[in-house]
DNA sequence: CTTCCTGCAAAAGTTTTGCATTAAC
DNA sequence: GTTAATGCAAAACTTTTGCAGGAAG
């Protein structure tokens, strides 16, 4: 929903040429993790991650291992948000640009998009940091608040 | 610099009495904290604020505690940024509304400060936020890229 | 003086790593 | 068959907490 990849398998095509790119194998955990990002239009945790992937043989360790290798092929993307864990989605390569809600009641986070006037307006602000001699290569743009749950 | 209040006297002052309407004391502890904060632009993690509050007699766990404290008072804010540590700053009603350069390189956090129009542009996507039914309290928008040290 | 805060050391929680085994190609 | 990836258990780190002693008002 939302994703560039309509399919699952052309999700898995794209992942395994990149991954081979990069010399890398697209073994059967490595699977299970593009999979269990791709059945969602949010960040994940780790603990997130593993209650749907331990059923398809996903190690905690590997969980790990993964989703950092595959953070430095350009398939997942690591999203820092406010509570002690990392979250993980796939890269915006394969689902498109966006932005996120975080609930600061349960920690939640959920895709945002907005409008292109908006983003347009970012690059004014890259030309006064660039000024500064700060190289911009991506930014990052959030709300805070209740989910639905949350808002009671 | 760019901190509504000029002078540090000013500023414990206003903290001072922010504490105590909390009940809490202004221990010399939470004072360094806060005098360490204020001497420089941007979030610092806790050994940065270690490094310069241990000759004021700072302690590790005290730090922490002091830091949650002062959060939960409204004087610091946590910022979440990419690394591994939480970073922690004074809060925008002490030092304004401001944003961030994160270089990806070394982690550092830099303040930044954006156009009116550019916050006005937010106000928009809150309202489309709001459709969705979750409750705006506040945004991050940071620009992500190579600090002047880091980018060669 | 009374209550809150501090400091130490131990615990808790998340993430990483070493190494023998297994799976991918 | 080779080489890379896995899984387990142990280690490394950051952050929190219990409790006896000390400081703030």
């Amino acid at each position: 929903m939302g994703h560039q990849h309509a399919t699952g398998e052309e999700l898995h095509t794209t992942v395994g040429r990149r991954l081979r790119a990069a010399q890398m194998r697209y073994s059967r955990s490595r699977h299970a993790v593009v999979e269990v990002l791709a059945a969602d239009a949010r960040p994940l945790t780790l603990p997130e991650i593993l209650i749907q992937g331990v059923e398809r043989g996903l190690a905690q360790s590997s969980a790990y291992r993964n989703l950092n290798e595959l953070a430095e092929a350009g398939v997942v993307r690591r999203v820092t948000a406010g509570d002690d864990h990392t979250r993980f989605e796939l890269h915006e390569s394969l689902t498109g640009h966006h932005h996120h809600l975080e609930c600061t009641g349960c920690g939640r986070l959920d895709d945002f998009e907005v409008s292109d006037e908006f983003e347009a307006g970012i690059e004014a602000l890259v030309v006064s940091a660039t000024q500064r001699g700060f190289v911009v290569d991506a930014h990052r743009f959030d709300l805070l608040g209740r989910c639905v749950a949350c808002a009671q």
